[in-house]
DNA sequence: GGTTGCAGTGCAACTCATTGCATAGTACGG
DNA sequence: CCGTACTATGCAATGAGTTGCACTGCAACC
């Protein structure tokens, strides 16, 4: 039950329309935490009831109204609270593994022709963090605090990626090579 | 929707009740894809009428019936042709993300003992798999071809669990040291 | 003049998964 | 004899998330 939580720490950067929030979800916060604009919707309404974050509309020219959030004092503290509670290790889930098991009573070719095919996304998003990092953080030895989360959140990213390259690999080592 | 796949792998390793096979999602398989025993009744019912599965009641002494299933022709179809479709590369869902860009808003303190646990509870995950690895393949150089799947499995949760150290450590040298 | 794409908000239906509850017999330790 | 744990199957309610659809209007391209 992150999405509330994600959606307070964005709001907590920067107040933002349920549009924003989804363009937002689709970027940044959204390499680890999807979430679709209709999602994004329902949850703003029910964290407006529970008085965590308040909206106000704003008109604009050539455009339709937007309803602009931000968060509350009751808001802030519920992120606060929510930092200080454990978070429980979250279980992995690969429907790759799954397929590997099904090996002996699968097509194996085909699996082998996606494993490169993953390997292939592994290998773009992490391409793709290093150059956000190049680009948001050139000197890693000087980032400024509040920007400490994010940069770790990357390197996350990045670790992870490179994770599933390696396992790409061992997995091409031992079922291609034959 | 890869629990139905799931369970014909298993299926197709070795005939099961829905309470077997409940084990075996808490240990082996479910460490790549968790599921209750609930889901699995219903979803062994759904399967059973899709004529993926068939089941037949055993007596048994001192213990209730048991519905043992079995895949079927339908079933072993069905498994074929799903490892011969391109799986989707899932999405990463990180709460830790989340609370690291959290951070400026939050409990720094409680977030590094978070994470410490988290540590632990990888290194743990590690040692287990590191154990079943020694035991179950003495040897990786000489796999037997239908162990060769598991194999690469427990590797990928290697590879996890290491990545999952290594960002700990990052997190930790960047928030703890100071 | 028509299509495509962007900005903006939302409902409805559905699937997936968790949590809680129900039932029932056996085995075992204290 | 009492409580706990294991074997065994399942329903009901709720929550989380996806997919599909609906409506408006502007800007840009062909």
């Amino acid at each position: 039950m992150a999405l509330e939580h994600a959606i307070l720490v964005s709001l907590a950067e920067k107040t933002a329309s349920g549009y924003d929030l989804a363009r937002r979800f689709d970027a940044s916060i959204g390499h680890f935490w999807k979430a679709s604009h209709q999602q994004i919707y329902k949850v703003l309404g029910r964290m407006e009831s529970d008085k965590w974050v308040e909206s106000h509309l704003v008109a604009q020219d050539n455009r339709p109204d937007k309803k602009v959030y931000s968060i509350t004092g009751e808001g802030r503290d519920e992120l606060r609270r929510w930092t200080s509670v454990p978070t429980p290790v979250e279980a992995l889930r690969s429907e790759l593994a799954v397929k590997l098991r099904a090996l002996p009573f699968g097509d194996a070719d085909a699996i082998v022709a996606d494993v490169r095919t993953r390997r292939q996304a592994h290998a773009a998003q992490l391409a793709y963090y290093e150059e956000s990092a190049a680009k948001f953080y050139p000197d890693p030895d000087s980032i400024a605090d509040d920007a400490v989360g994010a940069w770790l959140v990357l390197r996350g990213g990045m670790l992870v990626e490179q994770g599933g390259i390696a396992w790409c690999d061992e997995i091409l080592q031992r079922l291609a090579e034959r």
